[in-house]
RNA sequence: GAUGGAGUGGCUGAGUGGUUGAAAGCGCUGGUUUCGAAAACCAGUAGUUGUGUUAAACGGCUCGUGGGUUCAAAUCCCACCUCCAUCGCCA
């Protein structure tokens, strides 16, 4: 949610900054304002004969007066309905703008996206290389073909060796974060609609949650969607700013529609763990946090000696509450591509805004705080990454230095 | 799932229709006193939003949330949420 002061005192740096991410003929600030002056031209006016009939409430009015306070409660609640109308329509178009995003980003969708590192290189697979699926399957670490029989397709289970392989990941980026000194959150998995709204996920995402709804509730598809509400309506202590946080979750997705060929196995299922980093900033703060993200993100990777590209993208491609991403993305040697297993977003005070989440600033005034989010990691791309990257000649996967303590030392995957 | 109780300012806690935005205490801030401090005493101390130059001043709204009754609601009515207690159920 943009401020609308914001949109009355600089709109055509808005407007421009918009215009980067959507059309012209979808944009109109002025209507918006028009919506805001009549806002206020009722508002006022309510306040008016509201301030009237108070004052003759303060005692017990005679009967004359009782008469004509009736006649002017009626007037009011006339009043109050055009008022509320002229509301609803300025929140729902407000709701509507995407964020402004930052100078640096380009206009323009994906094909303006920017990598800006590269990591490491391409391993040199001298062999006949194997898919991530034909490798986890052939050497039992996932089990397709029951998961389908218990659970549809679109899911997987881990098993031996794969499940201590995905649990050494977790452990890996978890351990991580706490040496950083972020809080670690498990927080619940399912959410009310009003807290899938607030994280921006409803209704542009309806289709893509998975419902509970007898009970009304949602699984949570990134806990990004938790962490967001996790201080919805509060004050925050301005000492406490910044507010790290690292949440593991496992997130769940319809992905309705089919799959393309190449996104078999786990590059695109219904449900897969995540942990994702999570910042709330003081506005002066919050660019600096982006880098601190950003880095963290890139270590976990290059922890791991994975071979990735760090990709900024063009306004468009950004979600509507980012005012820049760079997504980092893990190279698949099967797909001949690169899949994203990390996306570092900073919102600035969109989200905050939403969520209603402030604190007092040094001057006295409340301010929204900035949010930014992180995946930090997703393993459902980095697992097929290693294997594909990591796979020798006699069809076994040597297991990256920094995962072998939580497997107990075991160097290889089929040995 | 059932029954009962509760939700008031930073905190504790009064308040069942009319100058109550809210007693009192605690806390906090300033002052008096003191070499300094404590104690005591005095004064101040909710948020949000609107008009206004982010002044002064004035106004609206806010007692869990949303509706309703009334000239007037913290106070009456309805629905919902959360917490507590007891019972029931329980992979």
């Amino acid at each position: 949610m943009l401020d609308i002061k914001k949109i009355r005192e600089n709109k055509k740096d808005i407007e421009k900054s918009l215009l980067k991410r959507i059309d012209k003929k979808d944009l109109d600030l002025d209507k918006i304002l028009k919506l805001d002056d009549q806002r206020k031209e009722y508002l006022l006016e309510v306040e008016q004969l509201q301030a009237e009939r108070n004052k003759s409430s303060k005692t017990k009015p005679d009967a004359k007066t009782i008469k004509a306070m009736k006649a002017l409660g009626e007037k009011i609640n006339f009043l109050e309905a055009s008022l509320f109308a002229v509301e609803d329509e300025l929140q729902e178009a407000l709701a509507a703008l995407p964020n402004i995003v930052a100078d640096e980003v380009v206009a323009g969708g994906k094909e303006n996206n920017k990598i800006i590192k590269t990591f490491s290189d391409k391993p040199k697979l001298n062999f006949e290389a194997k898919n991530h699926v034909d490798l986890a399957t052939d050497l039992g670490l996932i089990d397709y073909e029951r998961a389908a029989k218990m659970s549809g397709a679109g899911f997987w289970a881990y098993i031996g060796d794969g499940a201590l392989l995905e649990w050494a990941l977790l452990n890996y980026f978890a351990d991580y974060h706490r040496d950083n000194n972020y809080t670690f959150i498990i927080p619940p998995y399912l959410l009310t609609e009003q807290s899938a709204f607030t994280s921006g996920h409803l209704p542009k995402f309806k289709d893509d949650l998975f419902w509970a709804t007898k009970d009304k509730l949602c699984l949570n598809a990134t806990s990004e969607m938790m962490l967001g509400n996790y201080h919805r309506d509060e004050m925050l202590d301005t000492k406490s700013l910044p507010l790290k946080y690292y949440a593991y979750s496992t997130c769940f997705r319809r992905e309705a529609g089919s799959y393309r060929a190449e996104e078999r196995g786990m590059i695109r299922g219904h449900q897969f763990n995540k942990i994702e980093m999570f910042q709330f900033t003081k506005p002066a703060d919050s660019w600096t946090a982006f880098d601190e993200l950003l880095k963290h993100a890139e270590n976990l990777v290059e922890g791991l000696g994975l071979h990735y590209t760090s990709v900024q993208l063009a306004a468009g491609d950004c979600s509507a509450a980012m005012a820049k991403t760079i997504d980092i993305e893990v190279w698949i040697p099967s797909m001949n591509g690169y899949k994203e297993v990390s996306s570092v977003s900073n919102a600035l005070d969109y989200q905050a805004r939403r969520g209603n989440t402030r604190f007092k600033d040094t001057d006295g005034k409340n301010k929204f705080v900035h949010t930014l989010n992180a995946s930090g990691l997703a393993t459902s791309r980095i697992f097929p990454a290693i294997l594909e990257q990591y796979q020798q000649a006699d069809g076994t996967v040597k297991i990256p230095e920094a995962l072998r303590k939580y497997m107990g030392d075991k160097e290889f995957l089929g040995k």
